[in-house]
DNA sequence: GCCAACGTTGGC
DNA sequence: GCCAACGTTGGC
């Protein structure tokens, strides 16, 4: 028997770089997730997201910076091709086929939010106190979300 | 632009 | 394997 336990996951992007907008407009609303090189998130995205988990879409290093949209992961972890691109500003040398070090998701569009919810709103929520993103130096861009934390978010963006 | 936090690198 | 130096992230 699979039991098949559906995930949360907040990814963040710069907005400059990759919008929820980019993404709302891509073919079927569907996206890779590639270009990220820390290892923490690697793990996570090679060996902890699956299909159908829910993602907050997360705009980071603007002002304010808080979450845009919802979106799915709609494939598993895979190798990141953008890494053996020398073109490409994710190019690693390091990376061959045989060991691609850097993985992707893809991730469709579902919804973006009628507006930012914001991080110093996000730091109000009662019983969002341990959520990781809003822990001092919390810098991942790929970060598990917890079913209760997933749960009280999307009670917020129901009254947006 | 500042700077705290954290990750990575590389000499030893 | 330690740790100092350096680079990056990202909120402010």
């Amino acid at each position: 028997m699979i039991i098949v336990a559906r995930k949360y996951w907040l990814l963040k992007t710069e907005p400059g770089c990759f919008s929820i907008d980019h993404l709302a407009s891509e073919p079927n609303g569907i996206a890779g997730w590639d270009g990220v090189r820390n290892y923490q998130a690697r793990n996570m995205l090679r060996d902890d997201i699956q299909a159908g988990d829910g993602v907050l879409f997360y705009h980071s290093s603007v002002q304010p910076a808080g979450i845009a949209g919802i979106c799915e992961v709609v494939r598993d972890g895979y190798p990141d091709e953008t890494a053996r691109d020398p073109e490409g500003e994710h190019f690693d040398p390091r990376a061959t086929a045989e060991n691609p070090i850097w993985y992707q998701v893809d991730v469709q569009f579902k919804s973006k939010l009628p507006r930012l919810l914001t991080l110093p709103e996000l730091r109000d929520v009662p019983g969002l106190e341990n959520m990781m993103l809003l822990q001092r130096g919390s810098r991942l861009s790929v970060q598990p979300v917890r079913p209760d934390e997933w749960k009280i978010i999307q009670r917020l963006i129901r009254k947006l």
